[in-house]
Formats: structure tokens, sequence, C-alpha cells
DNA sequence: GCCAACGTTGGC
DNA sequence: GCCAACGTTGGC
């Protein structure tokens, strides 16, 4: 059995169109900051795990679509680039601080299920994405989440 | 653009 | 190891 996620992008950073357009439909998640969230990336995503892609800071808000991990937690390269915003001048070769993974697109919904309809669908009541304050950029989703919300979608 | 929430940093 | 200051996220 799969895990479930949801990884939050700013459409003006990368969106699910985007990943659409990708070479192979395939994108390397890079430039996830925060421990808690690096913690699931190197230990708990896997390949064959499902992820609601979600756009933030836009309109509207909310999921726009799934996508596939295609390659589990490896060391985010960047860390170790000068040149990127991502660099990170603590991180060790040999003992990289901070991880990624790769998703291939797998569907766009034709109309996307906003952070609003969210609020308002029962059996979502937990759902860590709309609990204010809730600022993870990669949460775990649970299977009966994720199964409402692709029979809404 | 504001600001609440909350993670991180660093002085002590 | 506490906690104030600071920075970032992200909804509104």
């Amino acid at each position: 059995m799969p895990n479930y996620w949801l990884m939050k992008s700013e459409p003006t950073t990368y969106s699910i169109f985007d990943l659409e357009k990708a070479p192979q439909k395939t994108t390397c998640w890079e430039g996830v900051r925060n421990y808690q969230a690096r913690n699931m990336l190197r230990d708990d995503i896997k390949k064959g795990d499902l992820v609601f892609f979600y756009h933030s800071n836009t309109k509207p808000i909310g999921i726009f679509g799934t996508a596939e991990v295609v390659r589990g937690g490896y060391p985010d390269h960047f860390q170790f680039d000068p040149q990127s915003k991502y660099h990170d001048p603590k991180a060790i070769q040999d003992n990289p601080r901070w991880y990624m993974v790769d998703i291939k697109h797998k569907k766009t919904f034709s109309q996307p299920i906003t952070l609003e309809a969210l609020k308002h669908i029962p059996g979502l009541e937990n759902m860590k994405v709309i609990q204010k304050g809730q600022r993870l950029s990669v949460q775990p989703v649970t299977a009966k989440e994720w199964d409402i919300i692709l029979k809404i979608a």
C-alpha cells in the first residue's frame, strides 16, 4: 500500500502546470528546509507513494491534482551549491542535512479543490492542511482523506 | 500588505 | 536549557 502526502508549492515558483510540461513530467522536489518535513522526505516518502499537489499563496488556493513519487528520499544537492538560493553553508557532504524526492505528474483535476471547499467536506475535519497555522510544506494524508478527495475530484 | 502562527537562532 | 528576538509561511 502506498502512503499519501500533500505537498505545497507557490505556483509562481513551481505549479502543477510546470510539472505537466517537465521532461518525463517529473521533477525533483528540492528546497525543503524544515526539519519535520525533511524527516518525512528522508525516512517516510517512498517510491510509489501518491501526492496531492497543492498551490499556496495564490488564487484559488487548493489541491490542483496528483503526482506519484518516482524516487524516494535522497540528498538535496542544492544544499552544497553556493549559487543556489537553497545553499546551506553548514551542510556537510558526507552527512547531508537536507533531502528531496522526485515526483511525476499523474493528474490535473478539471477543477481544483479549493481550501475553502476542503473545509466543508465531511470526513476531512482533521486534515492537516485546513488547520490554522499549519505551515508544513510536506504533510501526511490519510488513506481515507485521499479517497474522499479523489471521489470529489 | 497585514499579521498570526510558529520554527530557528543565539545570548545568557 | 530557557526564552526573547527574529525570520518565514501563508491565509486573508
